[in-house]
DNA sequence: CATTGCTTGACAATACTTAGACATGGAGTT
DNA sequence: AACTCCATGTCTAAGTATTGTCAAGCAATG
């Protein structure tokens, strides 16, 4: 956004506490007081603020929310009010910290075997956190300590089929939440294909989409080509997503893939993501699919998806 | 569509009042006062507007909507508030967006009676957005809407039961997984005092305190002082919250009030929340309680008696 | 001829502006 | 504890600006 157009004057003082939270009386007692920002006027004498001031005023209500009183806020420039609200956001809380709480709170129960106990912290991080900053911050980090742990021989087996039938307990009570979730959202398989029978990623990507108002029909692990060919024909789909964790990908893996990509709908997208598909890039490339690294990635490539229509 | 067609003057007043959601009045006077589009004229001096004029047209309705004024859109090439519109979407900001959503949505079901669709809608709202958020931007704007269509008379008693009903459950369910909270929390008793049956607020309290880290006991509606004195005591609480809605504070509930704060131990705050609370400031702060005006009030005092321990 | 549209002028409902008053709650002081 | 002072949010009142709506009288359309 060029200057000129970010300092242009054109928001109304309604539309400008719609914007920053604040209200009409708020923004002039504070221009009173504190010049905290000069709109321009109209002809008629009306404010009109630009989106600097919009922005401006935003952070001192965040600041002013947290505690700072106005009057100081006032007289400082824009850079350091955006340092200040940075600094604010890590000192105070709140998510990272409470979401690593929870995190280790789920070690901590997987470690004891305790089943019931994880679960509920694995639900109450859910609910506290919201499904999003859920799956980003404590079920993915969750899911790779444990990984790791196995790896390391400081987990056993048993810890890690407790962690399985848990987190797939709590994932598919999520899931099943969005269930009907309308005619709104465009449609998504989720699935793994033939022989991947580690189903995390896919439930991770299953919810995750379905919190961002997709219509997700999740098929589960070890799943036929064929199935998926014509579950993501009959539903009608925008895209297919495939999780690929192990083992790693061979030729049997890439004729599959190449089959399903010829057989898929052209305006359905085919896409890629876990530890394998990452690593596989260059290979998985031919496919003509989007590999995918990261749930903010798969997330991003949604977005662009659902804007397409 | 080759410029020629679409600048081409074809459409009526009429028609192209339906098609930008205007009225004929209102078409004229933006055109006689700002000169928003100017149409072309037939033989006779009637307007024909162009589909440049209709798209044009559409935009400023949707823009004026949302709170921009029309004399100031009037300048505005149609490039430019086609980045506006574009921008608005992104502005008027993603959570509030999706809450608000939410909002319209519960409200919907209320009306219609589906309280299966309600309940879905809230848990999911719950569980996207997260508890503190869910409790700040729906289950309050949607408790609040519906009492108020309630005494608006656009609402029956039967919506109101209705979302009396699934609203408890929903809290519940919430308030239920922070069940066995373990030891860190300090610990908080919730009810409303006696003839107080309205209980949305201390559920609302409840699930807040909880949501923060409380080992809440929720004790329900229209409870006997010694009741909660004698549960206060034996849990060995950091502090009391009682909802007072209705009826209004009087001589009896004063009374109560006063019994229960000399009973409870020097150390245990009592707190009082809801609209009666707010409206009878003065007169309770005999009783030496704190008066919490929203969920927010509420949350920074939970906080600060936190802090001090 | 009935319907629709045109222009001009007026009116009313919002929304905005300024100046000032008031209430509250915290910080200091006595 | 009682007191004042100050910072700040909220409200009022009276005037102005903006904008939607309407009416009257005439013209065009079909």
């Amino acid at each position: 956004m060029s200057t000129s157009t970010a300092s242009a004057p054109r928001h109304s003082v309604r539309l400008t506490a719609l914007r920053t939270g604040l209200t009409p009386h708020i923004l002039r007692a504070w221009e009173r007081r504190y010049q905290v920002v000069t709109p321009a006027r109209s002809d008629g004498g009306q404010r009109l603020y630009s989106d600097l001031d919009v922005e401006r005023l935003r952070l001192l209500r965040g600041l002013s929310d947290r505690g700072h009183n106005i009057g100081t806020l006032a007289k400082i420039p824009l850079a350091d009010l955006e340092r200040m609200a940075r600094e604010e956001e890590v000192a105070s809380d709140g998510a990272g910290v409470r979401a690593h709480d929870f995190s280790s709170a789920a070690l901590d129960a997987a470690r004891r075997l305790d089943g019931a106990e994880l679960q509920r912290v694995l639900e109450r991080a859910a609910v506290t956190l919201g499904v999003p900053a859920f799956l980003d911050e404590v079920a993915s980090a969750a899911l790779r300590n444990i990984g790791q742990g196995w790896s390391e021989g400081t987990l056993s087996v048993a810890h890690e089929h407790l962690a399985t039938v848990v987190f797939r307990r709590v994932l598919g009570w999520i899931l099943q939440l969005y269930g009907a979730n309308g005619v709104g959202g465009s449609r998504l398989v989720v699935a793994t294909p033939p022989r991947q029978t580690h189903e995390f990623g896919a439930l991770l990507a299953a919810v995750a989409a379905a919190a961002e108002g997709w219509d997700v029909r999740y098929l589960g692990a070890d799943l036929p080509i064929p199935e998926i060919l014509s579950s993501a024909r009959q539903i009608g789909v925008s895209a297919v997503a495939l999780s690929i964790v192990y083992p790693e990908v061979d030729a049997t893996l890439m004729a599959d893939l190449q089959t399903l990509s010829s057989g898929l709908d052209p305006s359905a997208k085919l896409m890629l993501g876990g530890a394998a598909a990452s690593a596989a890039r260059e290979r998985l490339n031919a496919t003509g699919a989007e590999i995918v690294d990261s749930l903010g990635d798969f997330r991003a490539s949604l977005h662009r998806l659902q804007q397409r229509i």
